[in-house]
DNA sequence: AGACTTTTAATGTATAGACATTAATGGAAG
DNA sequence: CTTCCATTAATGTCTATACATTAAAAGTCT
């Protein structure tokens, strides 16, 4: 693979640091000295090291010069797919089977719910169950605020998974996500047909657009059939 | 606060995507336009997208043009779990007794453990309990290649955690973890001072530095104490 | 119509210079 | 010794221009 000079000196740096031949606190050379040692323009230079700044690998102070960023901050980004297009990733074939589909008053005990209503909006909840090639893998319990989505009412969500109806129509600004391990409760037992309290991983979801509150989705996942993965690494640049 | 130009151009596409206003798939006015609507030159205005590609907002095709980058996916970001930091942060008193600790040959049935001895160096392994506030909520399962990280053999893991040495002294360069639920075994159930079958959150994670495998750990978490939340939003700039 | 070629409009990369901004540094005054 | 100020070395921003690269679009020839 050929690559732009910017990319060739955003990388060399980008090796140094992560392997640790350049430790936090190093001061790396100026942009001067990396226009001579690259033999190019200062611009070239800069664009490489602003990439770096933005990746947060270094910090660059005026006058004091350009140094590795001290508290490497070990965190990694997981991507939570779209269920249908992860499915249909990997050669599977998605299905979706509405449960129970319908439009009423929040129930003010429950906390998403009142979040969602803001203690008074009706709310279309969705539930259904997830299927890769004809085997249920997942339970989906949602809850849609019928005041900031009130489209969603005329949607055929038996064409469509709710998830990727919203992902295309209304896409969200904020999210919030958390991830548990739960027991099957009674009834998602029997619609995964397993036995009530196989442990399941449990994703849930609250999505805003523009502090409007759009939707409340709580996803159990039958643990053998899907795990989330994520890599960080050098591999990880564009 | 005061805006360069660029970041002007920047955070007023910004606003526009992630308020909706400009939808996915939707085609932004070329570099020419822009630079004759702000009066600036095309440096500027490429610095400004640039920034927006690789913040993940829109892409951008040769000949064809710009365009809002259509499906939105859910990511969050991962930090990795020091046990002890975050707990001290929550306000809880953290403690970890060791369970077994003992240097061995690799089971070659268990693809974990080729993995990371390569099919022959000894491991270091590390099992034990985490208290928090002298409840146990979790279970640390750890192998460390004794090839790669000689010096942990003389560490005394009573007073530090293995994963608070490690992160210490042996930065890594790359890490994959996988998140599942799994239940407990009967052996962490009697340690977890649970039932086994328990669900639980079960965290496994691999780290390399420089390609050289480092450590292999699963933690298994007792899921009323445990969770992964992470929100993400428009506050992510910088 | 279909397959090939050419044009062309857009992005991608890079240059050489200019001026602005900031903060470390050293020197002068108290 | 301390305070203040000027110097200056670094990054930050911006311009005007040039050429490369790509793929859409239009044109040309069967």
């Amino acid at each position: 693979m050929k690559l732009s000079l910017h990319e060739k000196i955003r990388t060399d740096f980008e090796d140094d640091i992560l392997s640790g031949r350049r430790a936090p606190g190093d001061r790396l050379p100026t942009e001067k000295e990396l226009m001579e040692q690259y033999d190019c323009s200062r611009m070239t230079v800069n664009k490489a090291l602003s990439a770096l700044v933005s990746a947060g690998l270094i910090d660059r102070r005026k006058k004091a010069g350009t140094f590795v960023s001290s508290p490497r901050v070990h965190s990694m980004i997981l991507d939570i797919p779209d269920l249908p297009a992860q499915l249909s990733d990997q050669g599977h074939v998605h299905a979706y089977t509405p449960h129970l589909t319908r439009v009423r008053a929040p129930d003010t005990r429950m906390e998403p719910e009142t979040w969602l209503s803001k203690g008074a909006d009706d709310l279309l909840q969705l539930d259904g169950v997830h299927l890769a090639d004809d085997r249920p893998i997942a339970y989906e319990h949602r809850l849609i605020s019928a005041r900031s989505v009130p489209s969603a009412l005329d949607v055929d969500f038996s064409a469509i998974t709710p998830g990727s109806w919203l992902l295309q129509n209304v896409p969200w600004t904020e999210a919030e996500t958390k991830i548990s391990a739960c027991g099957l409760s009674g009834l998602e037992a029997d619609l995964l047909k397993q036995k009530p309290g196989t442990p399941c991983l449990c994703i849930e979801r609250r999505t805003w657009r523009a502090s409007d509150p759009i939707t409340y989705v709580r996803q159990v996942f039958l643990s053998d059939a899907y795990d989330l993965v994520a890599r960080f690494g050098p591999t990880s640049s564009s």
